[in-house]
DNA sequence: GGTCGGGGCTAACGGCGTTAGCCGCCCCCT
DNA sequence: AGGGGGCGGCTAACGCCGTTAGCCCCGACC
């Protein structure tokens, strides 16, 4: 296991750090996470974060550790019947679509997450296709290209999503 | 209709520019696509490229624009068969990865592309599925999905990504 | 009471996309 | 043949970014 050996608790400073990269994220999406930024809602200068913080990518990796929480926690509130749970998916990741794009649309540095937290959002999924491994990644792979492709707008404007939806949960029920 | 008026095809000077760029993504990714270094590639420097194109993003839907073209080339070439099409979707992301992101990771600029373009990439999944609309977008996110999160390095280092597809694709057979 | 370190600060670096303004050269028109 | 215009280079600079170096204050602790 060559991941993280501690989790390190994070620290008062830390959190509120976290908390006003979040809420610049939500609020204006991920071109208004910078440094600087961040530190103003702070009213402090950017160059003190690094006090707290070593760098930009550990900050995003607290948000991302922050989504994978509140995923699974959605995730886990529906666990069991299938639909449901795809309902779950796309609600959570149209609540916070900056938050998801930084979580799901780039490589996972997994050495800067407590270990653990990833594997605790894909087991809801994993457990309602029978711990079928393959079939498991079929669905997460149709529930993340649905989500993300409606997030970029990608679908034309008339589309029933809904029922692009229903056709695709039906064929892993 | 509200999309672009005209194609207005491009200058020997762009088609240098977007070869240039498209050098730099394929070999280097998406940061090495600086209009400095795109600008070093062709011996000119930087403000010079805004003589021939209005600003980076347009330089973007250049690419995008290739991108779909031979994405819609590779599909139309196996068109028919469900299968088959999955795999040269696959095929194409998987070998042009830092284009396939670049198209597919952000919202469309539909007005900055050729018209039909996207259409005509679109046509052979449509086709597939028997012009079912909702199979057609719920197909379209499986591959995607898949793909990206293939891209991603997302999926387990174990997972057999060839079964994944083949348990995906029975389901929209 | 002296030391030390946590946590601020300013200044600065190199990179980014982009704009303003300049100029040389070539082509075309008279 | 002479003159004008515009294409397509150039340099300098702006405001942003993440990040580093180096300084200093202040409170806690021996």
């Amino acid at each position: 296991m060559p991941d993280a050996p501690a989790p390190a608790p994070l620290t008062e400073r830390q959190r509120q750090i976290a908390r006003a990269a979040r809420q610049l994220l939500d609020a204006e999406g991920p071109d208004a996470v910078t440094m600087r930024r961040i530190a103003d809602v702070l009213g402090i200068k950017a160059p003190s974060l690094y006090k707290h913080v070593p760098d930009k990518t550990a900050l995003e990796a607290l948000l991302i550790t922050e989504g994978f929480v509140e995923l699974a926690e959605a995730l886990e509130a529906v666990a069991g019947r299938l639909p449901a749970l795809g309902r779950a998916y796309r609600r959570y990741a149209l609540h916070h679509p900056h938050l998801y794009r930084l979580m799901n649309y780039r490589p996972l540095r997994r050495d800067l997450l407590p270990p653990g937290v990833e594997d605790r959002a894909a087991f809801p999924l994993l457990a309602a296709v029978g711990h079928d491994g393959d079939r498991a990644r079929a669905l997460w792979a149709f529930a993340h290209g649905m989500v993300s492709l409606e997030i970029d707008g990608r679908f034309p404007p008339g589309a029933d999503l809904d029922e692009a939806w229903r056709a695709g949960l039906a064929a892993f029920g």
